[in-house]
DNA sequence: GCCAACGTTGGC
DNA sequence: GCCAACGTTGGC
């Protein structure tokens, strides 16, 4: 199993959304960066995700989703329509990918960017300290996800 | 293949 | 709202 960390505007689309989703599940559309698509068709069924909430007044993780179903084409790639429509993308060769997510929990409170700061050596290399970092999709160690849990603690 | 222009991300 | 950092586009 293998643990990653997904961002998403909390306006657009929030942890709390997901946890009242009455399937239970939603997928994780709209996401148009190469890396962070490669990153998604790694993903396996039972991997964990850290929710986190970028763009908004504290930004953190707030969560924990699981991958229910892994890698299938995003349609919304195809939908002229939709705010995420890339026209370059074939249905007969797509382009962009998507998982689906299940909600798993939500944190009793934020483990925000600045406490991620204040424990980056403990940290190590993580892709979401780097500077200049925009991944939305990225890998966590199992380290990393440990140290992160033990934060709630504090 | 280079690189300027442009659009987007996301913290602050 | 600002703007630094970064990815993508497209002319050459």
């Amino acid at each position: 199993m293998a643990y990653w960390l997904m961002k998403s505007e909390p306006n657009e689309y929030s942890i709390d959304d997901l946890q009242h989703d009455p399937k239970g599940w939603e997928h994780w559309d709209g996401v148009r960066n190469y890396q962070a698509r490669n990153f998604m068709r790694e993903m396996k069924v039972g991997d964990r995700v850290f929710f986190y909430h970028s763009n908004t007044e504290v930004p953190g993780i707030v969560g924990i989703a699981e991958v229910c179903r892994e890698a299938y084409p995003d349609h919304t790639a195809f939908d002229p329509d939709d705010k995420h429509y890339d026209p370059k993308s074939d249905p007969d060769k797509p382009r962009w990918f998507m998982v689906d997510v299940r909600f798993v929990e939500k944190f009793p409170r934020t483990v925000s960017l600045k406490a991620l700061k204040d424990h980056a050596e403990a940290l190590g290399d993580f892709a979401l300290l780097r500077k200049g970092n925009r991944l939305s999709v990225m890998p966590v160690s199992e380290a990393q996800w440990q140290a992160i849990l033990e934060l709630l603690k504090d």
